[in-house]
DNA sequence: ATAAACTTACGTCAATAACT
DNA sequence: AGTTATTGACGTAAGTTTAT
């Protein structure tokens, strides 16, 4: 099965493209009290997570256009390698096509 | 006209290579 | 060792071609 879950829990009733946000993010409404002395909250830490996920879905988005663009373009320098010689190889049996026959007129 | 088959581009995940 | 970049594989949607 190729629609495995990631890191945050397998929905596999839920089609790939769409944004999954992390199970961890709180239901609505509830408000945590943040922990006396440190700026980590449930909800902060829930907001953080699902912050970085975007940001490497971004990331890897353009990335995989990027690295599409490329690969498009290799192909695309080997198409023309190959009809380049193609070419030659087509001007060479011509050039040994003819220098059999002036070989053979002159051994006459 | 349209249903089915094929193509193209995309986003995501996962593995792993490359970097720090 | 932890983080980031790269890329193959997969599923999906939209577009195009082909057969009826």
């Amino acid at each position: 099965m190729a629609v495995t879950g990631d890191e945050t829990a397998a929905t596999g009733d839920m089609p790939a493209y769409q944004i999954r946000t992390p199970t961890t993010t709180l239901p609505q409404g509830v408000v945590m009290a943040a922990s006396p002395g440190t700026l980590h909250s449930p909800q902060q830490m829930a907001e953080e997570a699902t912050r970085k996920r975007e940001l490497r879905l971004l990331k890897n988005r353009e990335a995989a256009r990027e690295c599409r663009r490329k690969k498009k373009e290799y192909v695309k320098c080997l198409e023309n390698r190959v009809a380049v010689l193609e070419n030659q190889n087509k001007t060479l049996i011509e050039e040994l096509k003819a220098l059999k026959d002036l070989y053979c007129h002159k051994a006459e």
